[in-house]
DNA sequence: CTGTTAGCGCGTTCAG
DNA sequence: CTGAACGCGCTAACAG
C-alpha cells in the first residue's frame, strides 16, 4: 500500500480513501492511485483492515452432520446469503459434541468473526453458550431451540409429526414405533411429543417399546429397527425422525428382506429431492431448509446492525408430503411401478 | 494481552511467549500468566497473530453446487482434515462460474488464507488461474483436471465410464444415450470420451444425436432427456453424467411413465448413499468422494510446507457398483422388490 | 481536497 | 530467564 502511495504520489491516506470511498477525492488522483494499484498488483489485506476497523465482515457457522443433505441446503443457503451480504463464511463441523463445539466455536470467535450460526448439540447449554455469553459474540441459534435469550430460527417439529402419526392411525395402524435422535435435542423432544400427541387424540395407547432411540445417525438407527423387528409384537409402521436414520431404517428393512409399504409402512422427517422418483415413494415432512439457512443470515445481520434489539425466535413451518410409503393408497403396486 | 500483562506483572512479551511456548519462562511466571488469563477471560486475536506472523492458519475452499451431495462429501472431508491440522476453513460458492469465482477466489486470498482448493469452472484457465498465479497463492484443483503447473487431485473418469458402457452394450443395448455435463470440464470431457471409446471398441457407431447437454444440471438434464425421448429412434439406455443429471433424467422418464429398466435401462455416473434401498437400484460408478478431500487437504499441506516441491496430479480410482438399473438380472422383478 | 500521526493486537528481533 | 521497542497493513482522527 506504501508502495501504491509512493507511486501514485500521494500518502496512504488518499490510498485507503479512495480504495474504500471514504471520503471525496479529485479525479486527477483517483485515477493516479487508480493506476498505481493496477500497476502493482496491489491486494487490500482484509485481515489488517479487520484489526483496524475492528469489523471482519465474516460470520461463522457451527453446525453438524456436513454430509446431511438436510443441513447442506442450509449450508448452501447461508453462504449464498452471507455472500450476498458481503460476508465470507467461515465453516465448523460440531460433530454433535460439545466439547468440539466449544473449540470449533472458539476458534470462529478468536478468528474475529462477526456473528455466529449455531446448531447447538446437546449439552451446549452448559459449555459453548456460557461461553459465547461471556465473550460476548452475536449469535444466532439455528434448527433447535434452547430455553436463552438469543435469536433462534427453526421448523415447527410437534405438529407435523403429530400429523405423520394420525395419518398412519387413519390407515389403520395402531403399532407405530418411533424412531427417534438425540434425546434432549429440541428437535427430538418436539418431534417425540408429536408422537404422543397424535396417539393420545386418537385414543392408541402409548408403548414406550415402540420408541427407539436411532441417535439422529443411520447406522444406530438401523440397529434399532432390528431391535424393533425383534419385538413379540412388532410395529407395523414406523416414523422415522430425520432423513439419517431414515436411511437406516430402510436398510435394516431390507436386511430382513421386508418390503415398503406392504409388509411395513415408513413415514419419515425429512425430504429427499429425489423422494418422488424412487421406490418406495417416502411420505414425509418437508423443512424449509433454504429458507431456515436465509432466515437465520437475516437474523443474523439484523442483530448485527441493531445489538439491543429484543431477542426473536422464528418458527418455520414444515409441509406434509403425501406419497406412498405409507401404504394408504390401497393399491400398493403403485408405489412399485414408480419411474 | 497488555491486561494480562499488568495483572500477572510481567511484559506483554512474556504473555505472548508463554501463550505460544515460544521460548522457556519460569514456572512462577507461567502460573501467574495463566491465572491473569483466566481471570480475565482473554482470548487472544487471531487477526492480530495472523498479521504479525504473516500466516492465517486457515484454508480457503472454492467450490460449486454446495447442495450437490457429492460435493458435500468432498466439504466433510475437507473440514474435517483442514480442522486435524488445525487450519480453519474458509467456504465459496463458485456458481460454475469464471467471474463469480474470480470474486470468490479473490475474497478468499485477501482474506490471507494460506492456500487454497478450487473445482475450476470453465474458464478458469482464463480469468482465476493467471490471477491466483500473480497473486502467488498456494492452490491445489480438486475435482476437475486442467493443464496447469499445479498440484491437483480427480478421479478417473474415462475408463469408468467406458465400463458402463460396454456393460449397457453386453445387455445388448445399441442405442446408448449419454446426458453429458459442462463442456469443457474435464470431468465431462473424459466421460465422453470413454462413452465414445467403448462404442468404437464395440463396433457401435456413434450417433452425435444421442450426446445430450445436460449441463451438469438436474432441470437441463431433464429437459434433455425429454429431447431424446423425442427422437425418431429414442435410445433404449441412458448413462448419467452426474448424480445431478441423474435426478433430471429420471424425473423426465417419470413424466413420460416411463420405467427402470423395463422401458429404458439406466446407468449413472456418481453413487447415492440410499442407491441400494430404492428401486431402481442404480448400477453406478462411485467416486471417493472423502478420500478426495483428505488427499486434496494433505497435497496442499504439503506444499506449503514445501513450496518448492515437484507439483503433483493424483488419479484416484472410481468403482463400479452393479445393481439393477442397467436391466441385466433378468427378473426386472427384482429391481422393483427392493426394500 | 490532502497528509501526519497514532493506534488495532500481536510476534519478534534485540538487549539486558 | 525477561523487557523494550519496532513493525505487520490498514483505518481514523486530527490538522492543514
Amino acid at each position: 500500500m506504501a508502495e501504491v502511495a509512493k507511486l501514485a504520489g500521494v500518502s496512504v491516506t488518499t490510498v485507503s480513501h479512495v480504495i474504500n470511498g471514504t471520503r471525496p477525492a479529485s479525479d486527477a488522483t483517483r485515477r493516479a492511485v487508480q493506476a498505481a494499484i493496477d500497476r502493482t498488483g496491489y491486494r487490500p489485506n482484509t485481515l489488517a483492515r479487520a484489526l483496524a476497523r475492528g469489523g471482519t465482515q465474516s460470520l461463522g457457522l457451527a453446525i453438524s452432520g456436513l454430509s446431511n443433505p438436510y443441513f447442506m441446503d442450509v449450508v448452501a443457503a447461508v453462504e449464498d446469503a452471507a455472500g450476498r451480504a458481503g460476508h465470507t463464511l467461515l465453516l465448523g463441523d460440531t460433530r454433535e459434541d460439545p466439547e468440539h463445539e466449544l473449540r470449533i466455536v472458539r476458534t470462529l470467535a478468536e478468528r474475529q468473526v462477526d456473528g455466529l450460526l449455531l446448531a447447538p448439540s446437546v449439552g451446549a447449554l452448559e459449555t459453548t453458550l456460557p461461553w459465547l455469553e461471556s465473550a460476548e459474540v452475536p449469535v444466532v441459534l439455528l434448527d433447535r431451540f434452547l430455553d436463552v435469550e438469543l435469536d433462534q430460527v427453526g421448523c415447527d417439529n410437534e405438529q407435523p409429526t403429530a400429523r405423520l402419526v394420525e395419518h398412519l392411525i387413519d390407515v389403520g395402524h395402531t403399532r407405530i414405533a418411533m424412531a427417534i435422535g438425540i434425546p434432549g435435542l429440541s428437535t427430538t423432544d418436539e418431534r417425540v411429543r408429536g408422537y404422543r400427541m397424535a396417539l393420545d387424540q386418537a385414543g392408541v395407547p402409548f408403548d414406550p417399546t415402540l420408541l427407539a432411540d436411532g441417535g439422529s445417525q443411520r447406522d444406530q438407527a438401523r440397529e434399532a429397527m432390528h431391535a424393533l423387528l425383534d419385538l413379540d409384537q412388532p410395529p407395523t409402521a414406523v416414523v422415522s425422525g430425520n432423513n439419517f436414520m431414515t436411511i437406516g431404517l430402510l436398510r435394516a428393512l431390507n436386511e430382513r428382506g421386508l418390503r415398503v409399504p406392504d409388509d411395513i409402512a415408513l413415514v419419515a422427517f425429512d425430504d429427499f429431492e429425489w423422494a418422488d422418483l424412487f421406490a418406495p415413494r417416502l411420505t414425509v415432512i418437508r423443512q424449509p431448509t433454504t429458507e431456515l439457512g436465509s432466515r437465520a443470515v437475516e437474523l443474523l445481520l439484523s442483530r448485527l446492525e441493531d445489538p439491543t434489539r429484543p431477542v426473536r425466535t422464528e418458527r418455520l413451518e414444515a409441509t406434509f408430503v403425501h406419497r406412498d410409503s405409507c401404504g394408504c393408497t390401497g393399491s400398493s403396486r403403485a408405489a412399485h411401478a414408480a419411474v
